[in-house]
DNA sequence: TTTTGTGAACTAGTTCACAGCT
DNA sequence: AGCTGTGAACTAGTTCACAAAA
């Protein structure tokens, strides 16, 4: 998150950013940020603040973003689709290397952006040639846990799940859930109390 | 995340849960689930368990699912035609009446399963006049907060944004953010940390 | 006997407040 | 003067452990 504010400030030439300005635009309290920063180091200068380029480059680094990483999506349907173009990923340097698909007709097409569409028997060797770290599962519900098993077996560990529901895998394989409907039941959530109550 | 659970459970003809059994699930403590749930009434029979379909029908009220939402999706694009098309949406009784967008040429199709486009022009009218509850922001990121803005003028209180950076919108307004590329960057953070590190 | 609901104990996370730099 | 980094104080969240119910 702190990233993607600096980003911002970045583009529009901000040199500088104090922890009270950036509380400000998170809602949040000023020494929740310089606990936060410093936990990884002291990237700040006393009496002026945090230098945005510098803190940006900090950040990346230690998101791991200084290398490129390169990202396959499991699912060429609406939603694999659309992912496969989200501009938001190339620009912080997500290389989508592949769709993978099933259905015959689907193979050996591509994105509107240009990423092909791969056989999904093809995973276990483009992932051993091409290092693949990430891939993102957008299945359909009832296939989500046997994909996982063949990213899994093709030596991925880190997984972007688009399904509902937890996928079983073994610890050293990390799993980032994000399930639309939850995310819509939690708004309905907060409609329903709204009606007679705050927050 | 316990309604997703159970949904699961009835449909595979399980009557009775103990909170033990979804603290497995969950990889969490079962004292956890209890205290959770217990927060909105005593739902459980002690030395039976939660039933199952008593407890589906709880939380369905609580998250407010009683009663169709009406869902509106701002903005045509490849993402926001997949989400219009989206199963989960409609599986769980919400009810995407429109998808809006600025682009002429676009404006009176459908999305592959019907949801028509709409010009944003019509937004205001037909919030009043079919009721929407929540609005999903599926615009590009420059675009988001103008859009925002016109979702907040027409009387929504509720926004799922796909934007990344947070949105102003006054208090009575919940925004629920869906960063894609956060996610993808915290599972950087694992890789990078994973080399030589837990966790 | 089994399993809930919950006060008490414990743990983790946040905010305060100020010393220490620039 | 201004702002960070951080121990101390405080607050919120989790787990334990057991009485009460089926």
């Amino acid at each position: 998150m702190y990233l993607r504010c600096l980003n911002e400030l970045e583009d529009h030439g901000v040199r500088t950013v104090s922890s009270q300005a950036l509380a400000e635009q998170f809602h949040l309290n000023a020494a929740q940020i310089r606990k936060d920063l410093a936990y990884f180091g002291e990237f700040g200068v006393r009496g002026v603040g945090y230098y945005v380029r510098d803190l940006r480059r900090h950040l990346r680094q230690i998101l791991g973003l200084d290398q490129k990483l390169r990202v396959a999506i499991m699912g060429a349907g609406n939603l694999g689709l659309a992912l496969a173009d989200y501009p938001g990923f190339r620009q912080e340097g997500f290389d989508i290397i592949a769709l993978f698909d099933n259905e015959p007709n689907k193979i050996g097409l591509h994105s509107r952006s240009g990423v092909p569409i791969c056989d999904i028997a093809e995973l276990k060797r483009r992932a051993r040639r091409d290092g693949i770290s990430i891939a993102v599962l957008a299945v359909p519900a009832q296939a989500a846990q046997r994909v996982a098993d063949l990213v899994v077996a093709s030596g991925v560990k880190a997984i972007l799940n688009f399904s509902p529901g937890a996928l079983q895998v073994p610890t050293d394989v990390k799993v980032k859930g994000v399930d639309l409907t939850v995310s819509l039941e939690s708004l309905s959530f907060y409609l329903a109390r709204g009606e007679s109550g705050d927050t």
